[in-house]
DNA sequence: CCGGTTCTCCGAATCGGTTCGACAGAACAT
DNA sequence: ATGTTCTGTCGAACCGATTCGGAGAACCGG
């Protein structure tokens, strides 16, 4: 079922048909007609890399994913969820490929291979190699998620030091001194993973500021550390009366340590964190956080259509700051 | 950088260059050398498109995930990951096509715009219109899990009959004569979702079988609902002992309700179930359970590309049964 | 020295669209 | 009546690869 097919049933030439379709040059109503029918009754569509070819462009996003042996998280999946979502309202197809590594060849295929028109970028590195890549290739990209050179790239992300700083703020608010930072893992912090970083240096900032003692530790992104993780601060240090946190999958581990331990919150200790509302609402009590949007990868979607309709306009980024949701997880500090 | 740039800089015509390439005919070792040097200084890589135009095939893979409104179990992430790995080991690309209700853009694009050499469907119902629709379109296609006319089409599944039989025989074995089944939700159950019907139907008939009272109740798919479910069957139900279950994004909320209750598993109860390895060792203590392979889409895939390679053979079946891990929440039954 | 192989390579056709220039005929203005 | 504009359509070129038929050279044995 090719558009010649169709021009031939029509008695038309393919330049008839393809202008009847795209409306880029006038054709007369009764001819329009006439191939709209045959394209109705034989349901053709055109062959995708045909026009690929000819156009130039995919109609393709590309997006590049961690390898599934690191097992993804509930945020890192609404993120793809809404992009998919996101390209698939603009009619868009999204490519996508796992890549952790530098040599990859799926990625190198997508990247080199003009797959795609353009590429969301997720889970980066402070230094990351891929970026550097994609801009020596001259493919548009968006990255959710920054490295340490922000101003050159298109990114979307979620302002952990602000969202961080505002739960310490919370909890100071309700008269909390002694406050525990429970950070991603140790080999995220020490690979240079932004939003660790930045939630440390947030926690800093706003420690400091309010006169408080801060203690900041690390926690694996699973149940098991973060139950030992707070095991080990519950006893080394006993005077934290609040927490706070970005590691969403540490949470379950955080409740089964609280509990094993009688302590209840929000009457003896108090946590507030930022976490995907599904995690958030998942806790007991429902955990008083900053919901991260499951926007992100719609904006990363429309950062990106700007950026391949004009490459060269100056990289725009979008540093989103979602209100914290009260919820039943904080409370004022126990009385002595 | 298209082939005709190579060629020229080699000094050979573009079909020398195609075959120094693809190795279907000899080229000479010192020209085949010329030529690659070119290539790897320009980092050349063939027009994907033009490709796919040419040869007939895009080298592309479709997988239709449920729309992002309904959020992917763990079990669904693991086949997408595996999927997606697995085809990049095989150096195809995967097209993600979020579809759910009949009449999708996204979905009619990927199946009759001809992106994709073939496509994996997942979640799919007893009833499904998209199958029939790849059918009538002619395109290869293996679904995860399998509809109720299952001999025409190629899948892989779980055996979740087998599997929850397994668990009834283990723990009748132990000692326990009443064994309650938590379902999927009520809603799944009555939608005809495979899974769900075939679980009860496993255990309906290991419970006869063995002479034991069974008890059998759907339960949402979230910790909440497995919190009250649990709470309603120890109320109602003080006699069961164990538990098999399927639903795994409920046992958080089991475990809360059973350590609320002051129940300890496995002296004073037993579960085993069938879920994704990551949820059975989160669970404390440890679960029991048939761990659902995550190879499940690396199957698909394979079955995929026998599928296009002979779309005539005929349609072949996976129907995967894991042993069960004996892990910590099983144990003999408590002394009256 | 000639006919037949073998080894290399080239030219041209092809896949299925899009798009540009041209052109016939109608409509309109002078 | 003649020139001009506007409409609707067609033919051909083009995008970048693959692949088939064949050309030319080297080499073989007779």
């Amino acid at each position: 079922m090719n558009i010649g097919e169709i021009a031939r049933r029509a008695g038309v030439s393919r330049s008839t048909v393809s202008y009847a379709l795209s409306g880029k040059r006038t054709v007369s109503d009764e001819t329009r007609r006439r191939i709209q029918a045959i394209i109705d009754e034989l349901d053709y569509r055109p062959n995708a890399a045909a026009r690929a070819l000819k156009e130039g462009r995919t109609r393709t996003l590309g997006l590049v994913i961690p390898p599934a042996s690191l097992r993804l998280t509930d945020m890192q999946l609404g993120f793809v969820a809404s992009v998919v979502e996101a390209a698939a309202r603009a009619d868009l197809d999204v490519l996508l490929s796992p890549s952790g590594g530098d040599h990859d060849r799926s990625f190198e295929r997508v990247v080199t291979g003009r797959r795609v028109d353009g590429v969301i970028l997720m889970e980066i590195r402070l230094e990351d190699t891929r970026v550097t890549r994609l801009q020596q290739a001259g493919l548009p990209f968006v990255t959710i998620g920054h490295t340490a050179h922000p101003h050159g790239t298109c990114w979307v992300d979620v302002d952990y030091a602000t969202l961080i700083a505002r739960c310490v703020h919370h909890l100071a608010d309700l008269g909390h001194r002694h406050i525990a930072l429970i950070n991603r893992s140790p080999e995220l912090v020490a690979a240079g993973y932004g939003p660790a970083q930045r939630a440390l240096a947030g926690f800093t900032e706003a420690v400091t500021q309010r006169g408080l003692t801060g203690v900041d530790l690390c926690c694996g992104d699973d149940a098991a550390a973060g139950e030992s993780c707070l095991e080990q601060l519950l006893d080394e240090r006993p005077e934290i009366t609040a927490i706070a946190t970005l590691n969403e999958a540490a949470l379950p581990g955080i409740e089964r340590a609280l509990e094993r331990a009688r302590i209840c919150v929000p009457r003896d200790l108090s946590i507030a964190g930022v976490a995907a509302r599904h995690w958030a609402e998942g806790f007991r009590p429902a955990l008083t956080a900053a919901d991260v949007p499951t926007e992100m990868g719609t904006h990363a979607v429309e950062l990106l259509l700007e950026r391949i309709a004009t490459p060269d306009a100056p990289p725009r980024h979008l540093l989103l700051t979602p209100p914290i949701s009260l919820r039943a997880s904080t409370g004022p500090v126990p009385a002595r």
